[in-house]
DNA sequence: AATACGGGGTT
DNA sequence: AACCCAGTATT
């Protein structure tokens, strides 16, 4: 076995953290974990992954269960798609492999919201494959131990790194090498200050010894930010108001949000009230700017406005799809971090 | 190949 | 403000 190897190895035998998706090798509940911690923090997927072995335990209770409650587990974590394609693959391992999560590598990608590296992720942790999990922080270990200045983030240099890996875990416990991988590139080989003091492999990493610490891993692609001007409607009638299901393709697909209009800029009250509905365009009603909230995303900067409309008399909503509820059955529904915030403010 | 998709954390 | 996180699906 490699020097490397064996060092990292041993690094994670002596160092490694404790994670509850570490303690089984239940299929279904490392697909969960991992499903919980794709593009996030184990900090904050660790509550979520405890959500939802406890209101699913197995994944035929998953099967069963509603859409939006599989979204309201979700909420507040974002990627809402994932808890939707978690949903349709756990339909699929009831119908189709009657409830065994397959062990099948090529069988498992083509459930979705399973890509590479999650398929490689169930294979090792789960039946010990030998199939490397080349996340974020493997990506990062492996371009700066051999400084390899190709983009990771170009799919075609991919089954570059795939190769190295391919070969490193030949003759090693697929689910320990994985594991150790990742953690070492998580807690030491950081992105930013990078821990190469304590280093297990520190002598053999080519990008120390080059001073190329800082510009190794390269990615290439600038993410588009843009903005948006997103104007809520707090209607109220009594101590009841109105949200609605979002099913547009866009951000928050199958959350319920306040009722919503969207400008091109930010709008004042004039320019609101010329927006609104016939329906609501009562002149007895009181509309107030309640609060201003600026919201990030990825690719989106949200300004939202929250406006306040006080209805004298109940209108036909029948047509708009608007839903009924009050402060305390709200809660009931998914909704996005971003109305949560305003809506814990009442 | 490029872009969208949430939200939180670090520097 | 820039970058990253146990990435995937769509365009």
């Amino acid at each position: 076995m490699n020097q490397i190897v064996l060092e990292i190895l041993e690094y994670y035998k002596n160092n490694k953290r404790e994670m509850p998706w570490r303690q089984t090798t239940d299929a279904y509940k490392i697909w969960l974990s991992e499903v919980v911690l794709q593009q996030t923090q184990v900090i904050q997927g660790t509550a979520y992954y405890y959500k939802f072995i406890e209101n699913f335990p197995t994944v035929a209770h998953l099967a069963n269960a509603n859409e939006e409650l599989v979204l309201k587990l979700r909420q507040g974590l974002g990627y809402y798609s994932r808890a939707r394609n978690l949903h349709k693959a756990a339909k699929i391992i009831v119908s189709d492999y009657k409830g065994i999560f397959p062990k099948d590598y090529k069988l498992i990608l083509k459930l979705p919201g399973i890509g590479e590296y999650t398929a490689a992720a169930i294979c090792s942790f789960a039946f010990n494959q030998a199939y490397p999990t080349l996340d974020g922080n493997v990506f990062r270990l492996i371009s700066r131990l051999y400084a390899v200045e190709l983009p990771i983030n170009e799919q075609k240099n991919r089954s570059f790194f795939m190769e190295i890996l391919n070969n490193l875990i030949l003759n090693t416990n697929p689910r320990l090498f994985n594991n150790a991988f990742m953690e070492l590139g998580a807690t030491v080989c950081k992105s930013q200050n990078p821990n190469c003091n304590i280093c297990p492999v520190s002598i053999q990493c080519m990008a120390l010894k080059e001073g190329k610490i800082k510009i190794i891993p390269i990615k290439t692609n600038k993410i588009k930010v843009r903005n948006r001007y997103l104007n809520f409607l707090h209607i109220t009638y009594g101590n009841k108001f109105y949200i609605t299901k979002r099913i547009q393709k866009d951000i928050w697909q199958n959350l319920y949000t306040l009722p919503l209009i969207e400008s091109t800029q930010g709008i004042d009250i004039k320019s609101l009230i010329l927006m609104l509905p016939e329906v609501i365009k009562n002149k007895k009603n009181t509309i107030d700017l309640k609060s201003e909230i600026k919201h990030l995303l990825t690719h989106q900067v949200i300004f939202a406005k929250f406006w306040e409309i006080k209805l004298e008399q109940l209108p036909d909503f029948e047509s708009n799809n608007l839903i009924e509820v009050d402060i305390n059955s709200y809660k009931n529904f998914a909704i996005p971090k971003l109305i949560d915030k305003y809506l814990l403010l009442l």
